[in-house]
DNA sequence: GGCATTTGTGAATCCTACT
DNA sequence: CAGTAGGATTCACAAATGC
């Protein structure tokens, strides 16, 4: 591993607590710089401060942009799950701001170095969550970029809310944008329809988190980054918005993902990370990473799966009515359904499973089968409500 | 219908097309107002320009705000699609603004002006797409509101990109807030994971797109609103965030999908909508709606709502006796019941909560399904004697 | 080894009534 | 208003452990 110290930023300091960093920016490469004439900087960490740090590189030298700055988010106390354990937190000390107007100018900063370093035909990916995304959008439209899409990341596999407070956070969102409403972009349609069964690919995406063997770990078993994204995701990306031989920056390189994503599919990186430890991670996951072998190039599917309909959703679409009497298949038993999507037989009250249990005695039911409406004398099974909720959903 | 002329604002203009707009203000009442004392805009839409209108609500009387603004659509020129028939573009005047600047302006006034007739404990949805939602967004962090989720409406049936250009556009997202931090806002988190077949809702909803009978044409089948939302969104905003009887505001109210939803579910409405077209056919869509009403709006209760019964009722009710045994699930950890109700273990003792906690080595426990009685054998928690308590208790 | 069960964990703005 | 204590609260996976 080469490391190239390019000089110390004078640095444009700015008013937050990143700004106290050290301004100094220097240069890993992974592997050996190329002779045959690619910048010094092609496929290298620059260490440092990101505005610094994107101070050294050419104006209008990159193709691709990928972002992942910290959300600002805003924890209380700590927290725990129901079983007592206690949820790791992502507290780390870059992702804490005084307020608002210091994000947004850290934020404001970073896309205008991003912006001139960024190809006029080029484009950019930001990723965030509620706590930050609105503001970087904002800026964004301030500064003069375009927006083509916001994309959500689903997550199959997202944390639960434990106290029951609000909805399960289930999704992230990002931006994609142009630095101007006249760049002709990159944009694989074509591949991309044909990854998608040949439909049109949306702008949500499926996609699990990063976990398992993926997830790097440190000697104790430590998670390295507490926000490493999925490869599947930078997949995604990149397939759509690039080209194999482009350059693709990620100026909060964390560990590398976008690199490593970028190396498998034939791209070049350039990188910029401040944490010494993660710099180290991500250069020996590069490293270990073989560049654009063909093969590899097809893109992960995310599987789309089947909706699932909710009980309640029938109320919803206006195919049940609240007060509406619902009976086992016998008629025996008798249940009115709630606005809610709940069910009411005598002392029960719940999902149409569990109260389909309780009248049974059972440990469990199936709702859907069990519960009949009454149509002029025949008694259907809710479940044939849900086929037709699902052939309009399928549309 | 009555029509109540309620006087002529005097206004605070905004430096926005729409301040150009007539700033009168009238009530228009689909049902004659109720003479029991309720305020007489209730179930009414005002009629006028959104800030003005909103002077004549007194501060802090709404319990739900749902706010769908104008999107700020930036279309350059018309949309052809493949066979060259036009796309019906939202091109409508009011949803054009000359800036950034300007949305932002307007933007800030409909939010303050909401804030001020917002119940403190109350909440507000915005919906929007990326052309205005982080505006939107940062001016509700802004403006000292307090983000609880972000809500992605994913359509099952969205408009394709006719030019492959871009990603299909297949969402909508809403922001979920408070007024401030502080707020003890309405969730009926039981009653949605009821509805969600007993899995907590998540913060991404498939619903389909506003079409067939749902959808308002005018005489000529032309649909009468270019953006009206479908009934099943706002069911799923009511029942998550409102009570029966509570009031809601929506201050762009258009052809009333609000008002519609919330009389079905035994809400209380007011409108703001300037468009006497809209307001027309919001008038009779209500009108031709019956109110909900009654126990089918009871929504599904958790043991929050229960009422709480102390450890010690247990021993004045004679179902547990001083010197009974405990033992945690496994067995492991043993406590023996005092008079009192306190428990003993080891050098431990206190509530049954305290000692939990303590003998665990946790910061918190619940003792009623921690700790266990020996039923011949079979380990039962205590929390099945509050259960049977509770119901003696509610005979 | 194979299968069943238990344990661990992920960008989280996560309580409330009473004294 | 602050402080204290009662006690409510989780989903999808994957890895680890047990039989």
């Amino acid at each position: 591993m080469t490391v190239l110290r390019i000089g110390v930023s004078s640095g444009a300091p700015l008013k937050t607590r990143r700004s106290a960093a050290s301004a100094a920016v220097s240069l890993v490469t992974p592997t050996p710089a190329d002779p045959s004439g690619e910048p010094a900087w092609l496929n290298t960490i620059l260490k440092g401060d990101c505005v610094a740090a994107l101070e050294k590189l050419p104006a209008k030298s990159v193709d691709l942009v990928f972002a992942d700055p910290p959300y600002n988010l805003q924890l209380g106390g700590d927290l725990h799950r129901p079983d007592q354990s206690k949820v790791d937190a992502c507290d780390d000390h870059w992702d804490q701001f005084e307020s608002f107007e210091a994000y947004d100018a850290f934020t404001r900063a970073w896309l205008m170095a991003v912006k001139r370093v960024l190809k006029k035909d080029g484009s950019i990916w930001v990723i965030g969550s509620y706590h930050n995304i609105f503001r970087v959008g904002a800026i964004l439209q301030d500064l003069g970029f375009w927006i083509l899409n916001d994309i959500v990341w689903l997550k199959s596999n997202p944390m639960p809310n434990f106290r029951g407070k609000r909805f399960t956070n289930a999704h992230e969102t990002m931006i994609w944008a142009t630095p101007s409403r006249e760049a002709k972009y990159t944009f694989n349609y074509e591949a991309l329809k044909t990854f998608n069964d040949d439909l049109q690919m949306r702008s949500d995406w499926q996609l699990p988190l990063c976990t398992g063997s993926e997830r790097l770990k440190d000697a104790s078993g430590q998670k390295v980054h507490p926000t490493q994204k999925p490869e599947s995701l930078l997949y995604r990306v990149l397939t759509a918005s690039s080209k194999p031989g482009d350059i693709v920056l990620d100026p909060f390189f964390g560990t590398g993902t976008t690199g490593a994503v970028a190396k498998r599919l034939g791209r070049n990186y350039v990188g910029v990370e401040r944490e010494e430890a993660y710099i180290e991670a991500a250069r020996k996951r590069i490293d270990a990473i073989e560049a654009g072998s063909g093969a590899s190039l097809d893109m992960q599917k995310g599987k789309r799966a089947e909706p699932r309909i909710p009980f309640g959703s029938l109320l919803e679409a206006g195919l049940l009515a609240p007060g509406t009497e619902l009976t086992c298949p016998k008629g025996k038993h008798l249940a009115v359904v709630r606005a809610d999507g709940s069910l009411v037989s005598g002392d029960h009250s719940g999902s149409i499973h569990k109260v389909g249990a309780l009248v049974q005695g059972a440990e469990a039911c199936n709702g859907w089968t069990f519960w009949h409406i009454n149509d002029n004398g025949a008694r259907n099974p809710v479940d044939e409500l849900r086929k037709l909720l699902r052939s309009r959903l399928a549309e």
